[in-house]
DNA sequence: AATGAATGAGAGTTCATTCAT
DNA sequence: GATGAATGAACTCTCATTCAT
């Protein structure tokens, strides 16, 4: 039986997602509550449930579609960078940067509600986010073996140049101070400096 | 967390707040509830109202005295650090690094509840973390004026070295393949290195 | 039960009806909820009204259709046993407990749903009840008159009767190891036993 | 820690158990609410969850404790009997209508309500019953041993014996037209009378 | 005749908190 | 200082029902 013409619930569900998206990363998951999220779409609590399975539900597919997204953009940003490593890894940051900034609703989400999802929805969201770094530590390893990075531990630093790039979110506005364009190019040279290998050392 | 024979008051409310540190960091504030923490406590819920005055006050307690620590800890590393910049700089790197991994649960509450601080209390906690922020900015436009750093912008890169530097207590564990000894240098290094002035750049 | 292609009204109000006996005799009236009742029939809940009124009126439906079913196909039986009082009162025995055995879920429902009835639904039901009570009590008091039968209480010795008879309807199973002609027979033996008037007996 | 003198948890415990008996007797488990068995102990719903564990499990004590009750009545009825079989029969016949009478509420549940428990419940409360048909239909194999009793099935008579019997509970009310040593001896006799043997029965 | 989305009431349950003992 | 029982508000979620399409 066809979609009724008119009819909005497709329009109901984005609704949904969009307010507890703002909710959650203004609240926290545990913090945000049904009757708020529902006033917020202009509908009844009981409603919501035409479009969600529960409130874990909602929770475990804005992040999934948020992961998946993410991977989905660093790729192409990849393959638009061409095959020499310096640009991908150089587009790497970049887009993650870029990212961050844009979106960083879900982005605190995702890094911040983990301990929110049951652990079979946790177990495959991090199975989302280790693809996602390592698309970064493949590259590292690239750098080192060409001799063109030095990195003493790749995990490790992987991990702090994504926690750097990532804290962006946590405080950036569009209204700031710094444009986008500055804030990126700012960022990933602060994170390029610290593992370019350079002729003075060892 | 079974009950002390002949524990007293001060022994019982120290057992709070440890409790509810690593209730807090596992679950989040919000989501941890005042029946759990009693329970690892060895009490009933009501008797937690003799030594705290709410879950609130328990949340902003904890916080304060773990920033107060950070600060006295941070300023002490300083004292003992000398005179010479870089080596303050270096200081103060070093014990970032290393009292995030040593006192992580707090940290990471530090970070990620105020959110949940009721907006008065809120102001106080932010106006501590502002004064060991200072101490880095600092720092750093004392090494942009003696030629020593390469500093775009010092706000925004104050807030991306402690980022990187703070995300090692989201997946630091004392059991880990690496020493506490080799993560403190590789982070400092990595973070100064993004930021030394060096010969052929500009 | 799955969609039958090219079902009308008339169909879908069946499979309702059938559908709902079957959940109610199960789970209860008031456990029963329309979402597994439209689920069965293979429509959505909101389809249910195009054939139904509400719950409630469902259930009146059901019990008031059953009721005059009964009346019936007793009468018939009766009507077919002839004018001797024995023949009429082993025929209204034998009829109760073949109905019993064979729509045993409209039994039950009926025997046990009649709080769920808003009250005026419910005193029609009670009054097609008593009329149905009222055939056994006629014969009963014949059969005392006519000094057949020893019968110290004619109401409380029929209501006694009914709830042996009916109780078959709790436990009765088609392949199970007596068939219906064996129950029937054995208890109407039993319960004519109880009041036969017998020459040793005062 | 002692219980505090005055405290009256154990009776509004009782209270509650009390209040639920009678509600689920008139409106079914299923239709019987919290909220409306709070207000009748005098309580607010969430209070009740300082006494009971869920709903269910409300519902799984009342039950197991009537079973237990009954079957302890029930033995406590044959050994005073004494040995004869026919004494025996008759003291199980005769507890069986007056237990019926006098705690009909909880008796009602325990039939009717079966299909509310979670089947590990279930499967307990039917282990009960099993118990107490058993006594029956023990003491049914040794009157036909005997030559004194003629039971064409035992099972399928314990069965209609026992609903006869049980239905009592349906009806009575404590300022009915008779009394209940009347009643007890109208049912008694009754249900002895279809199963005694006589000389000129084969 | 059927759909999907909406409603508004209410369900069982949890929660932080209070307080007499 | 601790207890157990109570509170009252709030929670997520379910329900019968309505209705434009």
């Amino acid at each position: 039986m066809a979609r009724t013409t008119g009819s909005n619930g497709a329009r109901t569900h984005a609704a949904i997602r969009a307010a507890a998206t703002g909710l959650i990363y203004r609240q926290g998951f545990a913090a945000m509550n049904l009757r708020d999220l529902a006033a917020e779409v202009g509908i009844q609590p009981g409603s919501l449930y035409n479009h969600i399975d529960s409130k874990q539900a909602l929770l475990f597919d804005l992040m999934q579609d948020h992961m998946a997204a993410l991977l989905a953009g660093t790729d192409a940003a990849l393959d638009a960078a061409g095959p020499a490593l310096m640009d991908r890894l150089r587009a790497f940051l970049d887009h993650h940067v870029l990212y961050h900034m844009e979106r960083r609703e879900e982005i605190a989400i995702a890094n911040s509600e983990l301990r929110a999802l049951e652990p079979e929805n946790r177990a495959r969201i991090v199975a989302l986010r280790s693809a996602y770094e390592a698309r970064l530590t493949a590259l590292l390893r690239e750098g080192v073996a060409a001799g063109l990075l030095s990195v003493p531990d790749v995990a490790v630093t992987a991990y702090a140049m994504l926690a750097m790039l990532t804290g962006i979110c946590s405080w950036y506005r569009p209204d700031g101070r710094l444009g986008k364009e500055e804030l990126v190019a700012l960022h990933t040279a602060l994170a390029l400096n610290g593992i370019l290998r350079r002729q003075h050392q060892a």
